[in-house]
DNA sequence: GTGTTTCGTTGAAAGGTTTCATCAATAAAA
DNA sequence: TTTTATTGATGAAACCTTTCAACGAAACAC
């Protein structure tokens, strides 16, 4: 609507002075420029309510402040709290983040493309776990583009990732029923068998694997089902889970599961199923949100840092993009930390010590 | 990096043309450019792999295809799903969101400012709800610039805005206990006293209050409680709610809980206290997030379309930022569904019947 | 054959900023 | 007093597009 828009033009007129000495007090560069043209132009961008043009500005610096954050899909638990870290860190900077969803490799092309025609300073990606190569992130390295990585299965390790411990997450929480004294231990694992593969089922399923084995004890198959993430998606997978039991003589006492939203579907199952948890079924999950000390009994589960992941990726992006110069190629990997509340038992057996 | 960035020009002069013409076939103006010339162009434009310079662009067309999405806290769960709608159209449309985190109305006039130097087409307010009247959104208004609001308390009602029937949840969540048969009904409120006002709560309660009153009904002050949205937050008020009944003769029969994930930290508590849900108390909450359905007893909640807020939202704003002229200022309220599940008690009566 | 449209193409201006090179004036050094 | 630095300020180029006005050539109408 045929508003003028006023310019860093029209405060120089004002000011009586030269474009390019507003710019020089816009941008702070103090020492350059007289105290009393200065306080002159300051009253002058106050009185016009001058807004400078980002936009312009990025033209000639070719630099936007903005970082591309680049999703799986919106409704991923790990959203909010990696956002949340992410957002932290870039705000202080002065970074802004443009957000973009993309659930396959195709639309995480399209979205990278859009978005540097955008000029985004940088990236990070925080999509599903894939397993496979992504060329498209090597093109992205050879030309320099910033980028990090939270939580993917990358075989180029020259690329800068932040990852969860989920292998760890699983062998300690499986080590924390072995513990308890549990030597029949199944799994409800997450999507382990998707394609593209998420490198996180696989490693949890891995830990608890690992665990056994250190021990020596090795789950018939009948004791471990797989299943995507979620709350229906748990519920379904326990009854899978319940149902493989019958076919089986031994029946397992614990149970590691994948990730909590699963486990409070799979609580209703067992709800249902007249199978008290943690007197005939301890469990152990992975996650930590924020209701797993509200469900019934209340979920023993390994927290996993996602703000920390978050803050990481942007801490290391935000160093790239102002050194112009890729870092040493880093692998931060987060630790884990074991909250023990009802599910596994472990509070009962002290009281009855 | 001295990566030297290839432009327009250059498409230009190794196609061997204006570079106008590249520019025209790069906008689809497709009459005006001739089929050889035309295939010519888009075949360098391959070759050199070029991107235009979507920052340049917005340069001269004064449009960024952007818009801001500011939004109270990350952790507000309304967040995901209203995000999940604005994306849905946005990205349909072909602009992009970029966040801005504004958790009072300083910082939220500070991203105002920021996001009006990055130039974004418009702007979706999705943060608290703030009661007062928001000046700064009216000085948008006058200046023109293009914004939706989502779910909050405006005395301006040429401002346009969507918002979610939280007054109608209340009396409806309400009046189903009493059909149910109850007449004692208490409720923990959310944040109905905290400054800035949060509109969500207060309808709440009032449609509570509401649909009491209709029937006549009173609720003594120590059948009500309030507090913030959370799960910790809802299990004290619960038990705060619980202590406050120890000093009035009548305990009410049900409780209208405003918010599910304070319903899930009342339902810990309310176990804790060996009060039996629904037989001892029916309740019955607002907002059906995915974990309403898990919970033990499932909760009886009213559905809000959060998605579909995000979405109405969206649209209004598109309309707008293509029109480039404000539209019949709207306020688009949208409604919500009852989930009729455990928590209320309605299955075990009709089993009863 | 002349006059008028239409078509395909072009050059140049505009958009708002930063920054480089330059310059005048003043301060410091010789 | 002359020379050299320093300071404060400036004009203009550059960043990469889009789009307007203009133009020659071909097609059409008469």
């Amino acid at each position: 609507m045929g508003r003028k828009t006023i310019t860093i033009r029209d405060v120089a007129r004002e000011a009586g002075v030269a474009v390019s000495t507003v710019s020089y007090v816009l941008n702070g560069k103090d020492g350059a420029v007289g105290t009393v043209k200065r306080d002159r132009i300051l009253e002058v961008i106050r009185e016009l309510n001058y807004r400078p043009n980002a936009i312009a500005r990025s033209m000639v610096t070719r630099a936007t402040a903005t970082v591309g954050l680049i999703i799986g899909e919106l409704k991923n638990p790990l959203f909010v709290p990696v956002t949340e870290g992410v957002q932290e860190v870039l705000h202080k900077e002065g970074y802004h983040i443009v957000l973009a969803e993309a659930s396959d490799i195709e639309s995480e092309k399209s979205a990278i493309e859009t978005l540097r025609a955008q000029q985004v300073d940088g990236f990070i990606f925080m999509s599903l776990s894939y397993h496979y190569p992504s060329e498209h992130l090597m093109k992205l390295k050879e030309e320099g583009v910033p980028f990090v990585v939270i939580n993917r299965d990358l075989d180029d390790n020259e690329i800068n990732l932040v990852q969860l411990d989920d292998l760890g997450a699983g062998y300690t929480g499986t080590k924390h029923l072995l513990k308890l004294g549990h030597r029949k231990i199944g799994t409800i694992a997450g999507p382990i068998h998707s394609q593209p593969r998420r490198r996180s089922a696989v490693e949890r399923f891995e830990g608890w694997q690992q665990a056994l084995h250190e021990q020596g004890l090795e789950a018939p198959s009948e004791w471990i089902v797989s299943g995507e993430y979620g709350f229906e998606q748990g519920y379904q997978a326990a009854r899978q889970w319940l149902a493989q039991l019958e076919y089986v003589a031994e029946r397992p006492t614990a149970l590691f599961i994948a990730d909590d939203t699963m486990a409070v579907g799979a609580l209703k199952a067992f709800r249902s199923a007249r199978l008290r948890v943690p007197d005939d079924l301890a469990v152990v999950t992975v996650g930590d949100p924020p209701f797993a000390a509200y469900t019934d009994p209340a979920l023993t589960t390994l927290s996993l840092p996602v703000v920390a992941a978050g803050r990481a990726a942007a801490r290391i992006l935000v160093g790239w993009i102002k050194a112009d110069t890729p870092p040493r190629p880093q692998k931060v990997r987060l630790s884990f930390s074991l909250q023990v509340r009802e599910t596994c038992g472990a509070n009962k057996i002290i009281r009855i010590e």
